[in-house]
DNA sequence: ATGAAAGCGCTAACAA
DNA sequence: TTGTTAGCGCTTTCAT
């Protein structure tokens, strides 16, 4: 081990107690503001912290308190509205309790299990995406940190999300018995995300409830505005469109909104389109999308909560239901499902 | 301090050596597969270690090695794809190094400076998007850590960023010479981040040196797409559309993209738009959209080599010019600005 | 080939 | 009020 030369960069709490005359304990005590220094020791304890500038390292710190104050989010990417709002959630309990945060997105590490593994190591509490890791290393996680999976369920671990399965069935019955729609196509890839399959199994369901088959095969795409802009451009050249689209999410749908009409459709005239998430965009669209609003804020507000809480939290296996860990959603009708601005409809 | 009662969650490298009857030095020496331990004990030692899950805590490793083998990247927030592509870009040099992101937002921060105080203190390096923190912080901190500023530039820290103000004044060249349009307007926050200062100074500079004027003040959004709606419902209700709007990033440019059209403006006939970044959208909105090209994810992953490796790199303050800090842009020329498809100009 | 022990930066129980 | 010291989990020299 280095003997440490002389100063090498960062002054240490020896290099104040030095300077200061006094030992670390006292160092220490002053960086925790305690009250029991002399207000003159603690005076001249403050000088040699600013004179070398000295903030005590975290790490050290972290091995001592045997914890790190850190809260880890593990999300599939970060792009989009949607994982933009979940931190936001995150970060407004984390702030609170002056922790902070660190994002890391699975889809751009070839190895991510490994990844986390290394995120867990250095955090209090994990908040995972469903999806983005297998099961049973969720399981393994949860044995050794907290860990609170969002918009996803597995065994053994503690979870918060919202039921989209359905709140899909309700979105689409509107378009079956409001509007009289019988040729629907779900947009977005089933097998993509555990909150894709919960919505295309709602999707499916109020299909078969209505006595109604798909008009054809999920239109397998992501889930950006992008995606969408590429799914209207196939949609058009096949040349059969369906009476309505139900979009695995805002970006989607806005992404199929925005280019339908420049490529001669009508929405919602030729074309219903519905969402998912009821994120800004949704709201500001024209026309304005109908779509389900989920509480994705207070989504990551709570599996923080549980992420960071001693508490027993969530243990939804234990005592048979655990409603609060369920968020509801609420279906917002607006116009791109064919009703009429201001008009209501359920 | 606690005395470690028994197992109290995660076992040490002590509890591997008691179990496998032998020293903590061999264990670790397990860990790294030091070729100088007998493939006898070597496989007592890792059965000890699979049996109990261990794995070595990266606190105490941090602590002894003195590297973390942490990236920090700080941005202002963690929406769009602009961010996501700087990330990307350094998620690739830091996966081959084995090295781990931690990503910080400063727009949900308030308290900004501290946050990224504490993500210094455990990250090996940091980057630092420009606008984020003020100048003399950002100095200060690269006194103790690596930092390297991305589309930004502040004295005496390194850098990486492209000449935003040269190629902010070539498209508004573009849309002067090519369209002679006399009436123009920037969208976007000129005191909002570097970035944009830069693009309506090079807006400025264009309009001067073709001897004209602001049609008007720079119309004040954020940089999103939902900021670019409601710009378009704001414009829309002024009723004096100009003849071409230069946005200071594609976002902002689809809003409006995407929201004029169902207002009765039609684009580019009515009114030119321009954006910036040449985002994944630009290609496909319709009509596609002119704007410039930056190489945002060479940037980030610039940025990472330069905040983790050990070698002085970019140290455009010593020896005069350092031109590989300055990525250059490239004007493309699309639809929105009035150009035909597949057209050409300069 | 293996172990003992010092040290990384900090905290907190215990003494003085 | 202040200091001494053991310990957090790990690495690494130096002995053996």
């Amino acid at each position: 081990m280095a003997k440490r030369p002389t100063n090498p960069g960062k002054p240490t709490i020896r290099d104040i107690a030095r300077e200061a005359g006094v030992s670390v304990a006292t160092v220490s005590r002053v960086t925790h503001d305690d009250p029991r220094v002399t207000v003159d020791t603690k005076l001249r304890v403050q000088e040699a912290i600013d004179r070398l500038d000295y903030r005590p390292s975290a790490l050290g710190r972290a091995l001592s308190y045997q914890r790190t104050n850190t809260l880890g989010i593990v999300l599939p990417g970060l792009g989009g509205p949607y994982f933009a709002q979940l931190i936001e959630g995150a970060e407004s309990v984390a702030v609170a309790r002056g922790v902070v945060i660190n994002v890391l997105g699975t889809h751009l590490r070839p190895d991510a299990v490994a990844a986390v593994r290394q995120l867990a190591e250095r955090t209090d509490g994990l908040i995972i995406a469903g999806g983005t890791i297998p099961d049973d290393e969720l399981a393994r996680l949860a044995r050794t940190v907290r860990v609170v999976l969002v918009a996803g369920e597995a065994p053994g671990v503690p979870w918060v999300r919202t039921d989209g399965r359905t709140a899909a069935a309700e979105i689409t019955a509107h378009l079956i018995e409001t509007h009289g729609h019988r040729r629907l196509r779900f947009v977005g890839e089933p097998t993509g995300s555990p909150d894709t399959t919960e919505r295309y199994a709602g999707f499916r369901a109020a299909l078969a409830a209505h006595g109604l088959e798909e008009a054809g095969e999920p239109l397998r795409y992501g889930l950006d505005v992008p995606s969408g802009a590429v799914a209207a451009r196939d949609l058009d050249r096949s040349g059969a469109l369906p009476d309505a689209l139900v979009c695995a999410n805002d970006e989607l749908a806005i992404g199929l909104l925005a280019t339908l009409p420049g490529l001669g459709h009508r929405i919602p005239a030729d074309v219903a389109i519905t969402g998912f998430d009821d994120t800004a965009l949704a709201e500001l669209a024209s026309p304005r999308l109908t779509t389900v609003h989920q509480p994705i804020v207070e989504l990551g507000a709570r599996a923080a909560a549980g992420a960071l809480d001693d508490a027993a939290w969530g243990e939804p296996l234990a005592d048979g239901a655990a409603p609060v860990n369920l968020l509801a959603t609420t279906l917002v009708i607006r116009e791109s499902c064919g009703c009429a601005a201001e008009g209501v409809a359920g």
